[in-house]
DNA sequence: TTCCAGGGATATA
DNA sequence: TATATCCATGGA
């Protein structure tokens, strides 16, 4: 990726390989939102704006070194596109979201938010995810920070229902409580089946929320979750059918092998944008 | 009114 | 181990 770091911005040279819009819609953040001609972005407690101004896309912020890990900046999705397309179905949801990468994003925080995404839609996950911000985390001035463990865990079951959670209320509760004593460093050591079986554990995470968070928070690639659109991808990509998303999840592993997690970015995008 | 959304926990066999 | 049922909420 063709950049250039200042002391308050990242210069990405305009590029097929960083499209704002593909990054933030395809489903693997939630803290965002629209702001004048760009975007405004929070992840933990630090934050930045992102626009796009003729050749360049600018990205605005005091947090430079963490945005460019944030970004992925340094991998090159050229490659990985090139290989991706060879696969039948592929070339056009690759097309389709040329610009999307996949972010490194903070553990701790996927675990808490993909519990909230479970049988939920992505517009009621991100107001009960930013309801829960404002509630529970520090005031930042021009926003507020993902809640620390410690603050998450001053909240009970009546303030997760008072946002919207649902009946994931309880499983927040219980979690926080959990996380007291979960290792999240260890995991990034740990190989895909090993660290699923720990995330398995906490309340509220089966299978697919724990892909979720090997995905975006560990960038464990050799991961495919399998949510109600994955299912329909499944069918796109004309695999041999089945009803059992484990065997789904397998099957779509072993064909897009250590490019799964971007293959489904792409067709999840793909997808969920065409319906 | 029913269906659906980046599903999971629990009971049961 | 595999399957059936229940679960809050709000938009379509």
């Amino acid at each position: 990726m063709d950049y250039q770091i200042y002391d308050d911005k990242i210069v990405i040279k305009d590029s097929e390989d960083f499209i704002i819009e593909h990054i933030l819609d395809c489903g693997q953040v939630f803290r965002y939102s629209k702001q004048g001609s760009g975007y405004f972005l929070v992840q933990k407690n630090k934050n930045c704006l992102l626009h796009k101004q003729e050749d360049y896309v600018i990205i605005t912020t005091d947090y430079v070194d963490e945005f460019v890990k944030y970004f992925d900046l340094e991998r090159d999705y050229s490659l990985i596109k090139a290989e991706l397309s060879k696969q039948e179905k592929m070339y056009e949801p690759i097309e389709f979201g040329k610009g999307l990468r996949l972010l490194n994003q903070d553990p701790y925080e996927m675990i808490i938010s993909f519990i909230i995404s479970a049988n939920n839609n992505i517009p009621r996950i991100k107001s009960i995810i930013e309801k829960m911000c404002v509630g529970l985390g520090k005031n930042m001035g021009d926003y507020y920070a993902f809640p620390t463990l410690k603050e998450l865990q001053r909240a009970d079951v009546d303030f997760f229902r008072s946002i919207g959670a649902g009946y994931r209320a309880e499983y927040l509760v219980k979690v926080a409580q959990q996380l007291n004593s979960f290792d999240f460093n260890s995991l990034y050591d740990l190989d895909t089946q090993q660290a699923r079986k720990l995330l398995v554990s906490l309340m509220g995470v089966g299978n697919k929320v724990a892909d979720c968070i090997l995905l975006f928070g560990y960038k464990k690639v050799d991961t495919f979750p399998v949510d109600t659109w994955s299912k329909k991808v499944y069918n796109y990509l004309g695999l041999p059918k089945t009803e059992s998303t484990i065997v789904m999840e397998s099957r779509l592993v072993e064909k897009f092998g250590q490019l799964s997690g971007y293959a489904q970015q792409y067709l999840f995008y793909y997808y969920r944008q065409m319906s």
